[in-house]
DNA sequence: GTCTATATTTGGATAGAC
DNA sequence: GTCTATCCAAATATAGAC
């Protein structure tokens, strides 16, 4: 009997944590979510927590329930935005041809930087003044780089240089596009030739996968 | 002798004014060298008017003698740096090779960026909240990037798009190597190759002005 | 778990004495 | 022309009531 209860209490108990818990992952989504937006209208370091927690409906010390600083809620919000590069740009890729599968990666990159550009400089630029990310929050950005090398590795591109040269030219085409022409197309039309270009210069001679293959 | 008094007096004081004209004019120049070591040391949104202030041996209030706002004096930088990047980048290129012309260019550009990454950002990103550059402040960077359509043109590079392609590689190179490699020369290294990966896809197929001559 | 109240700091900007 | 004193606003963060 004795026995029964107590093991009746221990498993309510243990549901209650469960749902505790993941309302409490719930509202901590619901905070970081309302932090890009404010992100986005303010601009990344126009993150107020007064502002963030009106956004969800609450004062600013119980923000403190959630993230104990803002610091952890930028580092939270960097760990979501490098888990989205890699979920969407590194995503698989279907073909083994190399001006096919260059161009797809390289128009994932530039429209997860253009679709949202707050994010983009969270994530490659450094700006806002003490804040460093986390290992934890760090780790799927520095996969996503590994994932890109490989990428390039299997279409023959082995030169170490090419990966930089890759990575300028796409940060090149998107910060334009986000700096001097904000929701236009002026260098979005530019990426097709730019990877022809790229192709042209650290690919073999005729493009495709016919290097490796033949 | 009134008439003689009444022009000594004039000519004092034209004297004077043109004196203290020149000093307030060197003070306003103390405090804008002061600002960019300030902003080089704790980031341009860094900048506090309280720290300038006592750069220069001022307390806060007496930086409203010579100018009237914190945005002010972000606008002079900006000035400045728009000046500076004109006379450094825009100097005369005593060359009619297309390559020669275009690698000492990139050089300069990339120079220019890497050496005061602040004054980049300041001049060409939007970083700063409620900040837009005066007309006048603006009007030596819109003279520069004319007078790099210039270069372009004159060696043969018409294609409208040849231009943005231009400072979006410029710009990729430059941003990767102050983001992931400050002082270094991982992307320096790749200037020249970028260059000649643009020749190739822009320029005329043999390079040169060999074009533009015969 | 959320609140009020508050500590603390820091910023830009102004008034008025000297 | 520079100062002291101050205003005002906004920010992060903490203490403690409920």
């Amino acid at each position: 009997m004795l026995g029964n209860l107590n093991s009746d209490r221990s498993n309510v108990d243990s549901l209650n944590r469960d749902r505790r818990s993941r309302r409490r992952e719930a509202t901590k989504a619901e905070i970081l979510d309302a932090a890009w937006a404010l992100v986005r209208e303010h601009g990344l370091a126009g993150l107020s927590l007064r502002d963030l927690a009106a956004r969800v409906g609450m004062r600013a010390p119980s923000l403190y329930q959630y993230f104990p600083s803002k610091h952890a809620i930028y580092d939270a919000m960097f760990g979501q935005g490098a888990r989205q590069a890699l979920a969407e740009v590194g995503a698989p890729v279907g073909t083994t041809d190399a001006r096919e599968a260059l161009l797809l990666v390289a128009h994932r990159m530039f429209d997860f930087v253009t679709s949202n550009p707050e994010r983009a400089l969270l994530l490659f630029q450094r700006t806002i003044p003490g804040f460093e990310p986390s290992p934890e929050s760090y780790a799927p950005a520095v996969e996503l780089l590994d994932w890109s090398r490989l990428q390039l590795v299997e279409r023959g591109l082995t030169d170490p240089d090419a990966l930089d040269l890759w990575t300028a030219l796409l940060s090149g085409l998107s910060n334009q596009q986000m700096a001097n022409d904000p929701g236009g197309t002026r260098w979005a039309r530019l990426v097709d030739r730019a990877v022809g270009m790229y192709l042209a210069e650290v690919g073999p001679p005729s493009a495709g996968s016919r290097k490796g293959k033949r």
